[in-house]
RNA sequence: GGGGCCGUAGUUCAAUUUGGUUAGAGCGCCGGCCUGUCACGCCGGAGGUUGCGGGUUCGAGACCCGUCGGCCCCGCCA
């Protein structure tokens, strides 16, 4: 990438520029300095080459050289000369080669860092995001940026070339009910009034649909006003998808093969496919949980049947009460006292009564619960979990809710504890037959599950009124490594059935005219069948990056409180801002 | 809204378990030496309101309360 300041960039140089005389311009990443001779490894965003500066040369350069702080932004011309054979470093890409200096401009000086600009740093997050101009500088960061970018760039190519057409819709929208609490922007010239910030586009692209455009796809940003986690940002990137006269095979036939494309392309990696399926009752009872992690073992089972001939009284109650008794086996793991307990904390917290270890030592069976036991209900348990002695068996009694978290949860935590999940592997999983609603407790109503568009599964729409809870929704979730990744439905299309999904929601007709009459409506003028999926983007970019968190994929992300420590935002503003959107702060503390 | 972990030099950490002398080390920074290093090496030096506020104590980096900030989790996230 030739420019007015140089002719080459650093990483591309090789032995086959031998002898060239060429002008590189970068950051000092380090500086060696002999006394006599001086080595400065120049570094931009291609790579790393080293530039050696001989006093027998150009003394008073290589003197300028030795000076130069690390983060000094430099334009060096020099000759590419071949190292020595026994000075090539192998662990670097430009190892073969050297850059033998014949001119020295510094083009700007850097003050000390407040961290070193390396790979293996190790500076907190707080100052990593502070500087975070500086964070973006290490090399293993620009990867990340880029790879986003080639993601990116990956998803628009397949979606052109398979005949979907990339439409904005609008930041500034009206603020709707249900779901996520929206971010509010006042409006200037209707005081009082406000836009909100999309949670999704979701009800453009069913308009967009509507529009006879066919096929819809957006890389999009959208907010939503909830606390953050290590896979949530306030804001956050959607690849937003929609098509027409398609049922859930289309969704995810080409779901399936984008998947294919981003990990061929961006990996090199091959994923099967068709993609495993599980409904999403399937995925509760054996994973204990709707986004699985398939990468590994330790299937949940239900042992209630055992469990009811057990004279243990947590078992009787809870069996009586409804609850469930499940578990799980870890393979060839002893427990120790001390893990146990701690486990147990663990899914206290999460709110279950207990946790029951059983395992075996000297071929003895130990836990709580064996004084309650039968030699025969022993080995019966044994026999359940298909276990031996070297394994340990974890148990918990409570709700069937309850069950499922807590397992799942604790299953997750010991897999990533004793290292069992393979890394290296990449594990698609569509979850399917969602329930369509569930009861709010707090809200004392149904609420939608996935959205108040997602079509009931035809067989279930006699339940609406009368079972609401047992209607399937024509939902699909698209999970990778334990993460949604990915959701979607084919969605209500026409205005009866909408107006009965409302219903069924607590909206009073009037009110679903006011928050969503312009929807209705166009549902009543010839609105295809349809449905979609939208990709959380940060969170696929994260895994294909084999992050752990966002905000190692996002360029300028915010903290755990929702601040942007760079900028320092959100601020405060004027009265006379205030004023001009007719807004009065109220302080209450 | 709740819970957990954390906050000590520019930075990453130690000293906290059991309160007790002058709060240490690596990297960085400053000065000196060093001509094939690539975590260059060697010698010397500067650098601290222990996040902030209060309390307990003869004595607090350490214990207690509050507060601010970071990370993780629960709730929340259609």
């Amino acid at each position: 990438m030739k420019t007015e300041y140089r002719t080459h960039t650093c990483g591309e140089l090789s032995a086959a520029h031998e002898n060239q005389i060429v002008v590189l311009a970068g950051w000092v990443a380090k500086q060696r300095n002999h006394g006599g001779m001086v080595f400065i490894d120049l570094r931009d965003r291609e790579g790393l080459i080293q530039i050696v500066f001989h006093p027998e040369r150009d003394k008073p350069m290589t003197e300028r050289a030795g000076r130069l702080r690390m983060e000094a932004v430099i334009a060096v011309r020099g000759r590419v000369t071949r190292r020595p054979q026994e000075m090539v470093n192998k662990d670097l890409r430009t190892g073969e080669i050297e850059i033998e200096a014949h001119e020295l401009n510094v083009l700007n000086e850097a003050r000390p860092l407040p961290f070193m600009i390396r790979d293996d740093n190790d500076a907190s997050d707080e100052l990593r995001f502070q500087y975070r101009y500086l964070d973006l500088r290490r090399p293993v960061m620009q990867k990340n940026m880029m790879l986003r970018h080639r993601a990116g760039q990956t998803v628009r190519r397949f979606f052109d070339e398979e005949g979907f057409t990339e439409i904005e819709t609008p930041y500034l929208m009206k603020s709707t009910p249900e779901g996520a609490r929206d971010y509010l922007v006042p409006s200037r010239i209707h005081r009082g009034r406000f836009y909100a910030l999309p949670q999704s586009p979701q009800t453009y692209k069913q308009l967009l649909m509507i529009a006879g455009y066919d096929r819809y796809f957006q890389i999009v940003r959208c907010f939503r006003d909830e606390d953050l986690r290590a896979d949530r940002q306030p804001e956050f990137t959607q690849i937003d998808v929609e098509m027409s006269f398609v049922g859930e095979e289309d969704v995810l036939n080409t779901v399936e093969r984008l998947m294919a494309r981003l990990f061929q392309e961006i990996l090199g990696i091959h994923l099967d496919t068709p993609f495993p399926r599980l409904a999403y009752q399937e995925a509760m009872d054996r994973y204990g949980s709707d986004h699985p992690d398939l990468r590994f073992g330790m299937e949940i089972q239900d042992i209630s049947d055992w469990a009811c001939r057990v004279p243990f009284r947590v078992f009787q109650e809870t069996l009586r009460k409804g609850g469930r008794v499940r578990g799980f086996k870890v393979e060839n793991t002893f427990f120790s006292r001390r893990q146990t307990d701690d486990l147990t904390e663990y899914v206290r917290l999460l709110g279950v009564g207990g946790l029951i270890a059983v395992q075996w030592r000297d071929g003895e069976m130990i836990s709580p619960l064996v004084r309650f036991l039968e030699d025969s209900q022993k080995n019966e348990l044994t026999r359940l979990f298909n276990a031996c002695e070297e394994d340990a068996i974890f148990l918990t009694a409570d709700t069937e809710a309850l069950c499922c978290e807590s397992l799942g949860s604790l299953r997750k935590k010991i897999a990533e504890n004793l290292n069992r999940v393979d890394t290296n592997r990449y594990s698609p999983l569509w979850v399917l037959d969602f329930p369509l609603l569930e009861w709010n407790e707090e809200e004392r109503r149904y609420v939608a599950r996935h959205h108040p568009f997602t079509s009931p599964n035809e067989e279930d729409w006699d339940l609406l009124e009368t079972a609401p809870e047992k209607v399937r929704a024509r939902a699909y979730d698209l999970v990778l490594n334990g993460y949604e990744i990915a959701g979607g439905s084919i969605r209500i299309h026409n205005r009866p059935m909408q107006d009965r999904m409302f219903g069924v929601l607590g909206l009073s007709p009037e009110s679903a005219e006011d928050k969503f009459g312009f929807l209705l409506k166009a549902l009543e003028y010839g609105a295809p069948p349809h449905g979609g999926i939208a990709f959380g983007f940060d969170r696929l970019v994260m895994l294909l990056a084999g992050e752990t968190s966002i905000r190692e994929v996002i360029a300028f992300p915010k903290t755990t409180s929702a601040l942007s420590l760079m900028d320092g935002s959100p601020s405060g503003v004027g009265l006379e801002q205030l004023g001009e959107l007719g807004l009065k702060i109220n302080r209450k503390d």
